[in-house]
DNA sequence: AATCATCCCATGTTATCCCAAGGTATCCCG
DNA sequence: CGGGATACCTTGGGATAACATGGGATGATT
């Protein structure tokens, strides 16, 4: 299966659209998957976006609830509730949708992130900050000491 | 199969018209079923509603029990019983009934939220609140806490 | 007769589609 | 290894269609 990789950082337009990077598109067709299925992130101001799979995970998150109890309903207010697929133009563009630019803080510029299954949509200083603390967990998680001091060369 | 997903905040006009989104309009003829059905809401102040999808999960969830328990009664009474079948007209819109502005509190503004097999209506600052709460639950059941107080750049 | 609900038409707004062109990376060939 | 041509990616703007919304007319109901 192929996966979403690496960051791209693109412009949007004065009508609110920015074009895919186009290794994603590349992945969203593979799935069969008209458009772009997105949710605001459970734990970031972010959105995640992506395809079938995306949409599978979700469905399975939420389908070991009976359709009418409380649990269910929780988890689709915020799964699906909070979601949407946008449509894509012959060009491979969306346009970024106002709850995106609430939930984000999105202006004018964006970062697409690949995390595997999926990819983030972020505003570019918020995920600077991000990407700093996700790098110090990750270094907790492996149980690395951060062992010397190692350093580029100058 | 297409779900209902994503929330669309309308005003209802002076007749009490409003009309359903169009990608849960475009859901319900996909069903093949006119109108729309609208039932009490069991744990909230809002009203579920649907097409054929949502009929189907009442009759799953009923199915259950024997068709004479008691139990099966009062299912059947609460969910089949309670409920209404409003006309689309020719642009989309319903008629929004006395009923759903007192059980919701719905003035002359409206959300519709989808979840999955049926969306929800509630009064749109309702919701508000009753999305934060379902968030924070759905974080505990996904079984994580949120880490980061990092919001979106004002 | 009056009220309410449904149907029909009209309009402003928004989003979607379509066409066109510049830039950039890739590939091929010398 | 270097240069050039090609194809893809990205960006821009204008035309078109769909949507949401408002008001009026018709017919049923009480």
């Amino acid at each position: 299966m192929q996966r979403f990789l690496g960051r791209h950082a693109k412009r949007i337009d004065s009508k609110g659209r920015v074009s895919i990077p186009a290794p994603f598109r590349a992945i969203l067709v593979a799935d069969a998957f008209e458009g772009l299925f997105c949710v605001r992130s459970l734990f970031h101001p972010a959105v995640d976006a992506g395809g079938k799979a995306l949409i599978d995970a979700i469905d399975t998150a939420i389908g070991g609830y009976d359709a009418f109890s409380p649990d269910h309903l929780d988890l689709a207010t915020t799964l699906l509730g909070a979601g949407d697929t946008l449509t894509i133009d012959g060009e491979g563009r969306i346009v970024v949708p106002d709850w995106i630019r609430e939930t984000t803080g999105i202006g004018d510029e964006i970062v697409f992130v690949g995390i595997g299954t999926r990819f983030q949509i972020w505003a570019p200083d918020v995920f600077t900050r991000r990407e700093a603390e996700a790098r110090g967990r990750a270094l907790q998680l492996m149980g690395t000491r951060a062992s010397s001091k190692m350093e580029p060369a100058p």
